[in-house]
DNA sequence: CCAAAATGTCTAG
DNA sequence: TAGACCTTTTGGC
């Protein structure tokens, strides 16, 4: 169940160690097997993330000369999605986030091993299993998982709003544009793909918090310079995310929150109680005492 | 064992 | 706004 910072993660390993490779493509539970056929034996270009999508780029490694075919398998992981890595030394080793995990649920679990004999036999529901020379990643449970034409590709990305953890040069003005032209409360805002990419029901709780901003508050009543620095916030919060493989807004892994999940327990701020609504189907959190 | 929950998004009404 | 959907894990009997 990832937020932003978990989708950038994926894409950085597979950056790490899978493009530059032929790729086998399949699906064991076989509800993809013709996307995986599209795909199978393709090379791995590139990848990245945009909010909670992420994006690998496929070429015919062969017919590089005359315009490379590229397809691009764009991946939702949803609510509860997650893929699972391993391989060899190699593959371990060349990753810049530390040995393959899990991302998604159980965020850091270890299950690398120590030598590598092939992919295991899979386990449950494999939407797609993608497997080069020196490891495997396994797919299960997405959204959404489809291949796409680059163009294709770009619009769905055209669609959304800034993503923090990419912070391209006037993104956060274009956010700060987005979230005060609206009348909708900034708690509802936040959760909009299509205003802030990447952030999620934790995330949203917890800048909201830090900014000690009230969820109600209108966009639109939102003063430009504090529209921004909870642009800033939520770079730093989020990257923040991507390097620990997990949501610390606190700075203290044992109490990784601020108010996500702590309704009914005292402020760690104010004392106030934590109150808990339902919003647009969502639970938000907030402190009615000092937000 | 089964129900419920989980960091999400879509669609119909 | 309610319901559907994708799957695993957890907690209660």
């Amino acid at each position: 169940m990832p937020e932003g910072h978990s989708v950038h993660r994926l894409a950085q390993q597979f950056s790490d160690v899978f493009v530059g490779s032929a790729v086998r493509a399949s699906s064991p539970q076989g509800r993809f097997a013709q996307g995986a056929e599209l795909l199978d034996g393709m090379v791995m270009s590139r990848a990245r993330a945009h909010g909670k999508q992420l994006f690998l780029d496929f070429s015919d490694g062969a017919a590089t000369c005359s315009g490379v075919a590229t397809r691009v398998l764009r991946v939702h992981l949803g609510l509860y999605g997650a893929l699972d890595f391993g391989g060899d030394q190699t593959f371990a080793g060349a990753s810049s986030i530390g040995a393959p995990r899990r991302i998604g649920e159980a965020e850091g679990s270890q299950i690398v091993g120590t030598e590598y004999v092939g992919p295991p036999e899979p386990v449950g529901a494999v939407r797609v299993r993608l497997v080069t020379d020196h490891g495997w990643g396994d797919l299960r449970g997405p959204t959404a998982c489809e291949v796409l034409t680059v163009p294709e590709a770009e619009l769905v990305i055209g669609k959304l709003g800034p993503d923090p953890l990419i912070n391209q040069q006037g993104d956060r003005e274009r956010f700060v544009q987005l979230l005060t032209r609206s009348k909708k409360s900034v708690g509802q805002q936040l959760m909009e793909q299509n205003i802030l990419a990447g952030v999620g029901n934790i995330y949203r709780a917890e800048l909201l918090f830090r900014q000690r901003l009230n969820p109600a508050t209108l966009g639109s009543s939102v003063p430009s310079g504090a529209a921004a620095s909870l642009w800033e916030d939520a770079v730093g919060a989020m990257n923040d995310g991507v390097r620990r493989g997990k949501i610390v807004t606190t700075g203290d892994p044992e109490v990784p929150h601020f108010v996500y999940q702590r309704n009914s327990q005292p402020c760690m701020r104010c004392g106030e109680l934590v109150a808990l609504r339902e919003l647009a189907g969502r639970k938000l959190y907030w402190c009615p005492g000092c937000q």
